[in-house]
Order: C-alpha cells, then structure tokens, then sequence
DNA sequence: TCTGGGGTCCTAGGACCC
DNA sequence: TCTGGGGTCCTAGGACCC
C-alpha cells in the first residue's frame, strides 16, 4: 500500500543529473592555483595526444575535448598542457560518489565525472528535488572545491539535457509541463544518440529540430536511422524516456589499447605490445572476478584503418597467457609485414562471474592462473612496478612504449 | 606533428539447429 | 531435385558517448 498525503508523493521531477565542469582541468587547477584563470589542457603530451579536457578560458581559443593536442596548442600557445593524473580524478569522483549516496542509494554513474541520481524517495529526508540539487553543488563546491552543474527534471534524458544547458556551474529545473515547449525548438543534434552522421542524414530530410522530428512517422525515421534508433528517437522528441535509474551495472566488457609513439613493424614488436596489453586485461578481469569468453583483437595501420578480430573460447578465461595466445592466434588474419601499425588493442567481452562456476577447466591450465594471481598480490603489496614479464623488460619495446599507468578503477 | 582510451548499443550476414 | 521459417550464436564494423 502507498501512503497518501502530499508529503508521501513522488514529485514529478525526481531525476537529477550531476555533471562536474571541465572536470580533469577543474581539478589541476584546484591543485594547482597558479593555473587560475589561464587557460589549461589536459591531454597526451606524447605528440599523438589529444584533449582529454580543457578549462572554459582554454574552451574561448576553440579548443574542444578530443582535439590533437598540437593543433590544440596552435591555437592557444599560451595554455598549458598537463598530463593526465587519472589517480587524482579518481579520489575526486569517489568523494563525489560520497556526497551523492547521502543523498539516496539510486545513484548511477556515467562516468568519473557524471551521475544520475533518483532523488524521488528523499524528498521527505531533504526537500523538493531543486533543494536537493543545490545542496548539492553547495556540497561540491566547500568539500571538493570543483565546480558542478545540475539537471532536474521528470527523466534521465531531459535531466542530462538540463545540465548541459546549465552549464558551467549552474542549475535547471525543467518542470513536467514545460517540457513539450523546451523540447520543439531545441536542435536534433542535442538528442541523446544523435551524432555527426545522424544529424546529417536527418537534415538531408528536412529534419532539423525536435519538432520537425515529430512530424515524421516512425517507419519513415527508420529507413534513415534503422528501427531501434527511430524508435528511440521519437520518444526522446516526445520527452518519454522510461529508463531507470540503476546502481551497480555490470559491465559487460573491458579492454585495453595503447597507441604508439613510434609505428611498430615488426612481428616481436607486436608480440611485446599485445602481451603487456593482455596483462592489463587480466589484472582486471580477476581484480573483477570475472572471466572473458570473448576475446577481441584491435589493430590500426598508420592510415587509421582499423581492424578487428574475435574469437570466442569454450572456456572462458581471465589468463594473460590465454588472451595474448588468442589474439596472437588472430594477429595474421588482421596484419601482415610490412603494414605499419600505430594502435593495438586487446578485448575482453561475454563476461561471466567467477562465482557461478561457469568454468570447468578439467585440462588444467589453472597453474598459469595461480601464478597471475601471485603476481597481483606482489603488485598490490609492493606496487605495480614490482613485477614486469621477462619479455617486456626488451629495450626496443622499452624505448617504443609509452609510460605504462596503473589501471583506472572501475 | 591529425585523429586517445574506455565503454555501449545496433546492424547485418552466416552458421547451425529444429 | 529444390527450397520453409524461426531462433540463437558468432563475427565485423560503425555510430555514439564521455
């Protein structure tokens, strides 16, 4: 039974999203105010870097995330370009994911430095949803010192709309009966799912706006966009998004890529690259405890064409030694001498718990997993520097690497 | 000095089974 | 002796998101 009264019910705008400003940039600064004010980059410093993130007066120059850092710093010669500290962004989001559960349990992150969260069952703990979305930029702001924007509003898609458009460093509140006005005039391309190419082939219809989206039918959308998307798309333009808000998603696969500072050529390059490439993988397949049966190759030549190649095992596995023998086992249908590669990456996807005992491995390669599972103790007590595969100490891979960094909790 | 790294979801074709 | 339909799994590629 559901009380009545007033003070019981579910207001009509429950979702917040939550979405730090220039986050990795924020965070340099905070640490770092000398760079008040200027305009910062975070990014690849390696010369095939691109921005990661860019403080707003960086963002005045033209710069955007996912630019070549150089034609960044042609822009702007005076910023500075910090490399990433991924560590530090780290304990920044799990402070943030702190605040947040105060809040209510519902909360779902996008990212490090993004969030759904359901506010609807804590109105009668911390107020109206609004007072709750600015108390929490209050919160933000003393104990993390970052800046934060907030979207309130009565779903996940216009609450992510919300605080787009609050941004930097605001709030807004879209109530329920304003969403039909909001949403006819806003452009396509801010549709959730709507990219490059899908805005163009829009526009080449005629359909420009969400309002010209709605007077299209379905069938019509879905010869341009393919049905799936056509139907999502015609709810979006209806502001119908009937997802939840959901903590504690499983992910449903994980991988690992590097590309490289210099074009790699040959075959013991390649090997050298993949293994260090699977270890990562591993470590954090078992620091999951979870197992890939799908293992996937990754391969870009120097002109960027991309390949890739998978292959799913009878047993699934969380091995380096049996993920680099399998994309090994891939390599020649996806590169041959003398090809140039810039990029490889190893996958790892079709995952299973390791508690339900899905594996059975009555062959017994488990020696190989208990020495990796070793080698993750070593490394956890004495830190990851501790321990480096004989074959990756080589000095022509040494030279060509890049500087391994711990991998990123999840 | 062109174009990172980590993900999700969808499509389409083929194999295979009933 | 000429061709069904449904369902599932696997593979490759592409769009999109932060």
């Amino acid at each position: 039974m559901r009380p009545v009264g007033d003070r019981d019910a579910r207001p009509p705008e429950p979702i917040l999203h939550v979405d730090m400003d220039a986050f990795y940039a924020s965070v340099e600064v905070r640490d770092d105010p000398r760079l008040r004010g200027r305009p910062v980059i975070v990014g690849g410093t390696g010369g095939r870097g691109v921005v990661a993130s860019a403080s707003y007066e960086a963002r005045r120059f033209g710069i955007t995330s996912a630019m070549p850092v150089s034609q960044a710093v042609r822009r702007c010669p005076s910023a500075v370009v910090i490399p990433p500290r991924f560590d530090a962004y780290a304990a920044a989001s799990d402070a943030l994911a702190d605040i947040f559960r105060s809040v209510t349990p519902l909360v779902e992150p996008l990212a490090l430095d993004e969030a759904f969260l359901d506010v609807g069952g804590s109105v009668r703990l911390f107020g109206a949803p609004v007072e709750i979305a600015a108390g929490l930029r209050r919160r933000i702001a003393d104990e993390l010192r970052l800046p934060a924007s907030v979207g309130v509003a009565p779903n996940k898609f216009l609450a992510k709309l919300c605080s787009r458009r609050a941004k930097p460093d605001g709030l807004l509140h879209l109530a329920r009966a304003d969403v039909d006005a909001f949403l006819a005039e806003l452009d396509i391309a801010e549709l959730w799912g709507v990219g490059e190419q899908t805005a163009r082939r829009l526009a080449a219809a005629g359909i420009r706006r969400v309002g010209d989206l709605r007077a299209v039918e379905e069938r019509a959308i879905a010869r341009l966009v393919g049905a799936a998307s056509a139907h999502t798309l015609r709810e979006l333009a209806h502001g119908v998004d009937a997802r939840a808000v959901t903590a504690d998603v499983a992910a449903k696969g994980l991988s690992a890529e590097e590309t490289f500072q210099v074009d790699l050529v040959d075959v013991a390059q390649l090997r050298r690259g993949l293994l260090a490439l699977s270890e990562r993988v591993a470590r954090r397949l078992r620091a999951a405890d979870v197992r890939a049966r799908t293992v996937t190759l990754k391969v870009r030549d120097a002109d960027f064409a991309t390949r890739t190649r998978s292959r799913t095992l009878g047993v699934a596995t969380a091995e380096a030694a049996t993920l680099h023998a399998t994309v090994m086992a891939l390599l020649p249908t996806a590169w041959a001498p003398p090809t140039a590669i810039r990029l490889l990456g190893v996958g790892a996807s079709q995952l299973v718990d390791v508690d339900h005992g899905v594996q059975l491995d009555l062959l017994g390669s488990g020696r190989w997993n208990d020495a990796e599972r070793v080698a993750d103790a070593v490394r956890a007590q004495f830190g990851a520097a501790a321990l480096t595969r004989g074959a990756l100490l080589d000095r022509a891979a040494a030279a060509n690497s890049a500087p391994s960094r711990d991998d990123l909790p999840r």
